[in-house]
DNA sequence: CTGTTAGCGCTTTCAG
DNA sequence: CTGAAAGCGCTAACAG
């Protein structure tokens, strides 16, 4: 039993227009009118057809978010404290949300759902960056905002954390104590945070003049593992770091696990600084000292732009680059 | 510039009609119309609106996971799971998925986007077992799944996992090893989780007789804090027990920080059993004995049903609860 | 195998 | 302030 306007309609005694007006709250409605159209719809518990409004409107009043596929996905934490941020913003719109992930391999058609009418706007986490399909978006005027991942000379609203200016930070922090060989275990590389979080490490080596050692570069992939096998190799070296930045908090648990089962003393002998400041960070044993980001921020801030972009009012396109924050715990000490 | 397939029409010579067989792939259009339709829509780039589909059709194709408000969610890694396990069938299906949130204190209104058809189905996440909201739904035959949450007596589709069994084993394995002292630390009881958990742990007392020992019930809320404060606690008692079941990981990890600061040794003064097997718990220091939940295939799990519930084929409700496992590492000895 | 007709439930436009 | 008519883009039902 499919309710439509016409059945309100004729129990209220007035035309569909009417209804219509109602629903939709318009100003030249009768108090009476609206209050027995009002009345009507409660009885019936009649509710307005989404499908047919969209046909109508042309415009569905859904988002979508786009997420790179669950593999290349950092951490849980971030994942899940990015999506609550937009829910949180588009729950308290009209708009609802359609949750979609995309394989960063392959050419993404990012624009699939759009075409078809189906989604409004999209929300776009982490593509590649040299990415052409963005591009292409961008010149069919489709509404999107980026959430980490920029595209260079391109007026594209984006959202995203200084993750250059983060290691930079981590790095800065290490050497301040006195440290001097200084190690890093990078997040996948095909990925741009962890490209950043390496740039922000050998920004800081070369400010400061030192040669970059090519072997105190560990190649991880943002898994505990890869920061237990990373930590094995960099203190086995035959001149190992004093401390080692890893580019994120599960490398660096991992890191510290691998510590752990070596005998070797954190902070002691080693100093550890992470990244992401996950919740467990500061349940570890030592309390990881580390970057924090403030992902939620992030989500709720891209999915602001990307209302505002859809308000109707002309909106020239926003970069927000928010900037993380060293959180000092007991994972580092002087050499 | 919205295409229709009139557009498509006029350009390969035919009708809408057969514009239309040819996107849903009816069998009954001679090969070399197919192939001019579909050069027609190539050239054109077009994309069938998904509204007026959805209008004629009276189907959506989307789907609407509902998952308690943030605050209310146990941990990131869970969510995480879950919802990939459900994007995973979603997304090689001809749906897509409405992500959105309840508030589990008020009495929800699941059905709103369906009422709207908006969307042909719902999978409720973790819905108060009370909730006489699900038994609407149910009268009005509407299409839902839950997960970690049942109703009694109701022919409704769910899948989770077994809290009871899997807090009983922890409990079990622990008396095994020579406990006789056993505490534990509970979750939100506003979760039913929480409350099957506290559940398991208090079948297992009964059937050995035990004293339920008032003391020993710590009332947490899954964060690591009430872990560590629970710990605290326990441990201060002047009979304080010499082991201690934690409803989540979390928590655990809670404990075992309190138990550094506090220089009690896991496992020699206390062991500990944690519940989730969350990445990290074979990360920490001692590695965590816990319980295994096969999360991601609980979403998958739901999403398959409520697929099938919609594939057309009369299909009965269907209840699938998933064993849980006790994964023994560290963190625990005999007394 | 292909086309014609009607109508899904709504909103836009124009009349009153 | 209210209503009548037309049409959004598609598919179901029937003809041929």
């Amino acid at each position: 039993m499919m309710l439509s306007q016409a059945d309100v309609a004729r129990r209220a005694g007035v035309s569909i227009m009417t209804v219509s007006r109602v629903i939709n709250g318009a100003e030249n409605v009768r108090p009476e009118t609206r209050e027995k159209v009002l009345r009507a719809i409660g009885e019936l518990s009649y509710y307005p057809n989404a499908a047919a409004r969209a046909l109508t409107r042309n415009r569905s009043y859904v988002l979508e978010v786009l997420i790179p596929h669950e593999d290349y996905f950092f951490s849980s934490e971030y994942f899940s404290e990015l999506i609550f941020g937009i829910e949180k913003v588009v729950h308290d719109s009209d708009y609802n949300l359609i949750f979609n992930t995309y394989d960063p391999g392959q050419g993404a058609e990012y624009a699939a759902l759009y075409k078809q009418r189906k989604v409004d706007g999209l929300v776009i986490v982490a593509p590649a960056s040299n990415d052409r399909t963005i591009v292409k978006l961008h010149e069919e005027s489709i509404p999107f905002v980026l959430v980490n991942g920029q595209v260079d000379d391109l007026e594209i609203s984006f959202v995203d954390v200084d993750n250059v200016a983060g290691a930079f930070q981590a790095v800065q922090y290490l050497y301040d104590l006195g440290h001097r060989r200084i190690g890093i275990i990078t997040g996948n590389l095909l990925v741009v945070n962890a490209r950043h979080r390496l740039q922000g490490y050998l920004d800081f080596l070369s400010e400061k003049d030192f040669p970059e050692v090519e072997q105190w570069i560990f190649h991880g992939n943002w898994s505990e593992d890869s920061g237990y096998t990373g930590f094995s190799h960099l203190v086995n070296l035959k001149d190992p770091p004093s401390a080692i930045f890893c580019s994120n908090d599960l490398m660096a648990i991992g890191a510290m696990r691998a510590a752990a089962d070596m005998g070797v003393g954190i902070p002691e002998a080693v100093s550890i600084v992470g990244y992401d400041d996950i919740r467990l960070a500061s349940f570890v044993n030592p309390r990881l000292t580390t970057i924090h980001q403030p992902i939620h921020r992030v989500g709720k801030t891209a999915a602001e732009l990307l209302l505002r972009l859809l308000s109707g009012q002309p909106e020239r396109p926003r970069q927000v680059m928010l900037q993380p924050q060293l959180i000092v715990r007991k994972s580092c000490e002087a050499p």
